[in-house]
DNA sequence: CTGAAAGCGCTTACAG
DNA sequence: CTGAAAGCGCTTACAG
C-alpha cells in the first residue's frame, strides 16, 4: 500500500472532472449542478480520496497542527491539559506535536525551531508551575502562543487554576463538617500557588492558626503530623494539605499513631491525583484544578488566536471543583 | 511578527542569486563557487530563513512528523517511551504527534486519518499491555507501523520489554540475597506478562512456593499479605511483585504487622514507577523495563521504515534492569 | 455550469 | 558556475 495515494487527478479522472471542479466539489464552493458535486464525493469516497494537508496548508498557511510544549516530564499536570487540548482540537481536524523540553534551553529551541519549520498554527506552552517560565523565547514568534501552568509575557493569554478559590473550597468544606481547629500542611512558600493557598485558608481559619511549610512529598506530611502530635496543647481535627502526596503521608502518619480519619481528623487533599488519592485509606478527598478543561479552553484559545480572531490578552483563572472521596468524612458536596 | 517569514524568493533577492542556486547552496547540492556558497547561508542566517517543510514535503514526500497513538490514558507507559521516541528523532528533525484514543474505535480512526491527512512518515502505536491491540485498524496503511507495548501484527515490528528476563532478575537477586522461602504476589493471570513472570518465578523457585494473582492495587498487596501471614506454617522471606502498587501495599501491610522491611522480608517491585517505587518506605528495589529505550528503538525503527530501508519483522524484547533501593536490603547489584 | 491558468514555497533535472 | 523551467498537490480568481 505504501505510496499509492489517491491525488485530486486521480479523482477528476474518475469522476470524469476538471481538478478545479474536483476542488471545488468537495469544498462545497463554486458553482456546478448539484448532480456533479454528488458524482464527485461518491468518486472520492470510493477511492479513499483525502486531499494532502501539506500541499492544503501550502495555499492556506493553515498546517492544523499545533504544538505543546512541556518542561513537565512527569506528566502529572501536562497529560490532563494535553488530552484537554486534543479533545478540543481533533474535531477542528487539528493535530498536536507533544513537546518534552526537560529545563534544556537548548532542546527547547530545537523543538520550536522544528514547530516552527513545520508552520504550527499556534503553541502551546505549559508546565508545572505559574510562577515560572519554560527556559525558552517564545515572543515575537510568527504564530501566537497561549501559556496553560507557566507563566506567561504580559500581553499574552494564560490559563492557570484558581487556587484561592479551590482552598477556600477545601477549608470551607471542612469547616461545614464542623472541624474548628484545622492546619494547613503544604509545599515549599516559594511556590505562588502555595501562598495562594495559605492566603485563603488565613482569610476563612484566621491568623491563629498554623501553616507549615515544607515539601512536595509524602515523608513531609509525616514529619509535619509528627511535629504537630508531638507538641503539646490540642490537636487539630482538620488538616488541609497542599497536595494529595502531602495528604497521603499525613493521611498514614495519623493512621500510625491511631488517630482515626476522618472520625477524629478529617483531611483534605490537592490536585486529585488519581493514583495518590484514590489508593490512599480511606481515599481523598480532594481538590481537583480540572486540567482538562484548562486544556480545552487553550486549545480553543490559540485556534481562535490562528483564524486571527482577537482574544482579550490576560490571565483566566479556571475554578476548582472539590472531589469527595472518604477521608473528611460528612454527606456529598451541595 | 505574524505572517512574516522569509521564502527562498526574499533570501535570493537578499543574496543577489536566483532561487535555484539559493536552494543548491542551503543543501549544499548542485555546483558553485564557495564564495555563493558561503554568501547565501550568511544571509540565510541573518534573515532567519527556514525552508517551509510543507514546501519540501509536498516535494520529497516526507513530512518529517510520525504519530504516537496510545490507548493509556495514564501515561504511566506511554510518557517514558514518548520521551525515548521524542529524543531519538528530534535530531533528525521529525516532530512527534501524541494520539490518545482511550478505547475509543471511532475516536482512534479520526486520529489515524487525522495523521495520514497530514503525511506522517510513520505512526508508533503503543498501548498498556502486550496481549491487547488498539481498537482501531492499523493495517494496510500507505505509511510504516511499528508497535510498542502493545500487540502487533505478525508482519510488523513490536517492541516489548522481556518480562521474563526481568522477573527472573528480581527473582536472583532475592536468592543471592539468601532469601529461600520466596512467594510471588502478582496481577491478574489473564495478562501475558503476569503468565511470563510467574513463569520465571517457578523457573527459579520451583513448583511448592505459591504465586497469588489478584488485581494491581495495593489494596491486593494488603489482601495477600494478610491471607498468607494469617495462614499458618512458616511465613515467607522474600516478596516478588507483579507491580510497584502491588509492593507498595504489601510493603505497608507487613510494617503495620510489625514485620520489619528489609530485615525480615525482601520486597522486589516491578515498573520502577519513580512516584510509587521512591515514595515507598522503605523506597522499593524493581525491574525496570526500560520504556524510554524501548521508544527510542521504536523511533528509530519507524525512522529507517519510512526511509525506505528494509526491517526485519517480528517482536523486539528488550531486557530488563533491576533498581536497588532499599527494600530487599543487600550490597549494589553487581 | 465547467475548466485553464496561476500560484503557494520549495527542489531538481536541464540548459547554457 | 548559475539560472529558467517544470512540478509536488492542491485552491482560487478568472474566462468562457
Amino acid at each position: 500500500m505504501r505510496g499509492s495515494r489517491a491525488t485530486i487527478h486521480d479523482l477528476a479522472a474518475a469522476a470524469g472532472v476538471s481538478i478545479s471542479t474536483a476542488s471545488k466539489a468537495l469544498n462545497n464552493t463554486g458553482r456546478m449542478s448539484e448532480e456533479t458535486r454528488e458524482r464527485v464525493k461518491r468518486f472520492a469516497a470510493e477511492i479513499g480520496f483525502r486531499p494532502n494537508a501539506m500541499a492544503r496548508g501550502l495555499l492556506s498557511n493553515r498546517s492544523f497542527t499545533i504544538g505543546l510544549l512541556t518542561n513537565d516530564t512527569y506528566g502529572r499536570f501536562t497529560l490532563p491539559v494535553m488530552a484537554g487540548i486534543s479533545e478540543a482540537l481533533v474535531d477542528h481536524g487539528v493535530s498536536v506535536f507533544l513537546c518534552a523540553i526537560e529545563d534544556d534551553p537548548a532542546l527547547g529551541k530545537v523543538h520550536v525551531d522544528a514547530m516552527l519549520d513545520k508552520h504550527v498554527d499556534g503553541i502551546i506552552a505549559s508546565g508545572k508551575r505559574v510562577d515560572r517560565r519554560l527556559p525558552v523565547d517564545l515572543s515575537n514568534l510568527p504564530v501566537p502562543v497561549v501559556y496553560a501552568f507557566t507563566e506567561g509575557t504580559p500581553d499574552s493569554v494564560t490559563f492557570c487554576a484558581n487556587d484561592f478559590q479551590g482552598a477556600a473550597r477545601a477549608v470551607d468544606w471542612l469547616i461545614g463538617l464542623g472541624r474548628r481547629r484545622i492546619v494547613h500542611i503544604t509545599g515549599p512558600e516559594t511556590f505562588f500557588s502555595v501562598r495562594k493557598r495559605a492566603e485563603a485558608y488565613r482569610s476563612i481559619v484566621g491568623d491563629d492558626l498554623p501553616a507549615f511549610y515544607g515539601t512536595w512529598s509524602e515523608i513531609w506530611g509525616h514529619e509535619a503530623v509528627a511535629r504537630i502530635w508531638n507538641a503539646p496543647g490540642p490537636k487539630p481535627d482538620g488538616i488541609f494539605c497542599g497536595s494529595d502526596q502531602i495528604a497521603r503521608g499525613v493521611v498514614d502518619a495519623l493512621r500510625e499513631r491511631g488517630v482515626r480519619v476522618p472520625a477524629d481528623v478529617s483531611v483534605v487533599g490537592f490536585d486529585n491525583w488519581e493514583i495518590v488519592a484514590a489508593e490512599t485509606r480511606p481515599p481523598l478527598t480532594t481538590v481537583d484544578m480540572n486540567l482538562k478543561t484548562l486544556g480545552r479552553e487553550a486549545g480553543l484559545t490559540v485556534l481562535a488566536l490562528a483564524e486571527g480572531r482577537t482574544v482579550e490578552p490576560g490571565i483566566r483563572t479556571l475554578p476548582c471543583d472539590l472531589i469527595v472521596r472518604q477521608s473528611c468524612g460528612g454527606e456529598q458536596p451541595r
